[in-house]
DNA sequence: CGAAAAGTATACAGATCTGTGTAGTTAGTC
DNA sequence: GACTAACTACACAGATCTGTATACTTTTCG
């Protein structure tokens, strides 16, 4: 893996994700990235090719340290689950807080049948899974509901932060989260007692 | 008040909405809205002062029937907070579903000193206002706290949706909020008991 | 060593973008 | 009827965009 090629995806990111996608030229990415024109034609094929790149190595990025930020604070899925969003809080607090990438993605690319939007549906389904496994394994049902719920909470309190520059709604979100949490887990156990 | 003008406006609001700010051209709105390229100049001194008119006109519209199409929805407070997600349901299931353009907006002009970020801001504290009042009449505290909740819940839903073309979101919002609701009710009656 | 791969700088084609200039036409109003 | 404001078509300036071509240099590695 050609180091250069590296460089013109971490700095495609950062770019995208300052300021916007339509609006980042691919000679600033190269410049910035100090890398000839040439050469990134050489490694990606169009523009297209090379924000696919960036929205995939960044999905594993950030997912990555999502999972990691959120089991190492929480010891439990009980905790874990609301950890997200002490996760999220941090995120928002950042500098370099735009926004969820993928969302902003989903707002330049309308046409529902490009492979960008297919990477952003992905990296959404992939952060679903995470999110039911730490459902299921709280004991949590019905999961897929619950599941849901957060996620929705979770990109809720993405854009509220992104709009109101405020990182606030991260706290928000998690009281709500406990709150539909606790109630998923006492109807839980009154319809299938865990604790005869 | 000229009807080119207006129908720039109604225009630009349908080609931004589904193509884009950036990806869309003056060229091309002043074509679709059947009126020269001059013309469009004489009523709007630049794209960025179309843009932002725009937005305020959809801002108007788009919450004069929010909040009309949720008042006739529900009678009471708390019907009408619940009616919030399906008025939000009929949106997500509409063909010209391209998301939230205050949110896309966001998305694409990330400098928050732009005006336009002011439009999306002022939008985004409208929309809570009303929410705030519903959440009020409906007797519920903390008023703010739970107002945020049911705010986040609802952008949440959009973007659920747009991002995964379905608008079952709407539904998990739903019944999320009527969860989150219940519950602040219950501890606004125990702490300050309206029935004696 | 020597050949292939990867890189550089730079110019350019062709399209498209925002915004303006020119010159003439339509429509409403005193 | 004459004046004015709004409008039209169209060309153009100047910038910027994606992508390619040319010609040269560096790096890598068997």
């Amino acid at each position: 893996m050609s180091e250069k090629r590296q460089r013109l995806i971490d700095t495609a990111i950062r770019l995208f994700a300052q300021h916007g996608f339509h609006n980042t030229g691919i000679d600033w990415i190269a410049e910035e990235a100090k890398v000839s024109k040439k050469t990134m034609y050489h490694h990606f094929r169009s523009k297209e090719e090379l924000i696919l790149a960036a929205l995939r190595h960044h999905d594993g990025l950030f997912r990555n340290h999502f999972m990691k930020s959120v089991n190492s604070l929480g010891n439990t899925p009980y905790e874990r689950l609301l950890a997200m969003f002490d996760v999220a809080h941090d995120w928002f607090s950042d500098q370099a807080f735009y926004g969820c990438m993928f969302i902003n993605a989903v707002g330049e690319y309308a046409n529902p049948n490009t492979p960008i939007r297919d990477v952003c549906r992905d990296f959404k389904k992939l952060m679903r899974g995470f999110m039911a496994s730490l459902v299921t394994e709280a004991g949590i049902s019905p999961v897929e509901q619950t599941t849901a719920a957060l996620a929705i909470l979770l990109e809720g309190s993405i854009v509220s932060a992104q709009v109101s520059n405020d990182p606030q709604s991260a706290r928000t979100a998690k009281a709500a989260a406990k709150v539909l949490i606790d109630n998923a887990l006492k109807n839980t156990h009154k319809n299938h007692p865990v604790v005869a």
